[in-house]
DNA sequence: AAATTACTATACCACTCGGTATAGTCGATG
DNA sequence: CATCGACTATACCGAGTGGTATAGTAATTT
């Protein structure tokens, strides 16, 4: 492996289990077993490396969110093929997942959060699209698709995050549960 | 304000918005007014900051979803009295419940996600100990109850979330609507 | 009055931080 | 062979880190 996808893979895996600000720039050197210069050669800078991180995980995960996102009348089918977009790329990619939902949540101010919010933003907006499609099909949910995208969203990075804790499997039996509980409630 | 109580306002004010890490001492002291020796005799070290604020700011969150949790064979009313427990709280302490949001989804080997682990934890129970004593009186819910658990408090957690970051109002219009939609799903 | 306790400021510690100036090494190109 | 651009190591920078030794102040207790 290059040094570039070296230190990428290193500084990911030191960031999703310490944090961005509690991993220092020689720790990540010492992972890679390189030096500084080079890191810096690459990515010019802490933030730079964070940043080419985040985007170069995102697209693929996006892509694949996307072409689960088509709406065709049957919204339940679409909602499935999103959440199991979800949870097969995560299950795919443990440790980013991880650092994207602790950048998620992150403090507004840090440097890593800003770094995020337009990614995820532009994620999220796959979601709200479909549900503003289906409000013409549903006329009872018109005028709701912010609130059913982020309850969507939220229910997903959720479950995502019990399973990165070792409280669940995401397997396609929780894929279907969720999927149901989101559409029906717990009554059914 | 006496200085310990000074202090801590000041810590969580700085951590809620830019992160335990990222914020050193010396910005905290500045901020209070004070000087490290000050801060040192109160709490003995920077993690003892953050562990004295978290207790102290948790045990009322705790004491007041505790009281609201108390379950009489009506699950629709003990759901809505803990949500209204938490938004109630959430909107009262803003900058905590942002620093708890983040602590709660931060790497699982930072300082800060294990200070706030266990008592994350005990609040979760009181959650999960409603859902096991409704299994009783609503038997297709049985053996699911840590699943209902955790999606319920990742429902609040993500509508609190939500309002935190400007997209909701924590009232009880949404109140009613996410019980509503957690018990009988969007096609309602 | 003396001693004790609780608290706070000055000044400092060793260490780490993110970042860089310099000097190369190396393979490809002329 | 000469040169050029891409890449990497040594050694270093100023600033800031968490933390503390020392000395004091002010109130309380004996």
């Amino acid at each position: 492996m290059d040094n570039r996808s070296n230190i990428l893979s290193c500084a990911l895996r030191l960031f999703a289990t310490r944090g961005y600000d509690a991993v220092g720039v020689q720790e990540i050197v010492e992972a890679a077993g390189i030096t500084k210069p080079t890191l810096y050669h690459y990515f010019g800078s802490k933030q730079g490396l964070l940043d080419a991180l985040l985007k170069e995980s995102f697209a693929p995960l996006y892509r694949e969110v996307k072409s689960a996102s088509v709406y065709r009348s049957d919204l339940p089918l679409t909602l499935h093929q999103m959440a199991k977009a979800h949870f097969d790329f995560a299950n795919r990619n443990k440790m980013f997942y991880r650092l994207q939902l602790a950048l998620w949540f992150a403090p507004p101010e840090s440097d890593a959060f800003k770094a995020v919010s337009r990614l995820n933003h532009e994620l999220y907006q796959l979601t709200e699209e479909v549900f503003m499609r289906a409000a013409v099909d549903h006329g009872n949910m018109k005028g709701r698709h912010r609130a059913y995208a982020a309850t969507f969203v939220g229910m997903i990075n959720n479950y995502i995050a019990l399973s990165l804790n070792g409280y669940a499997r995401l397997d396609d039996q929780l894929l279907y549960q969720a999927v149901h509980q989101f559409m029906h409630g717990i009554f059914s």
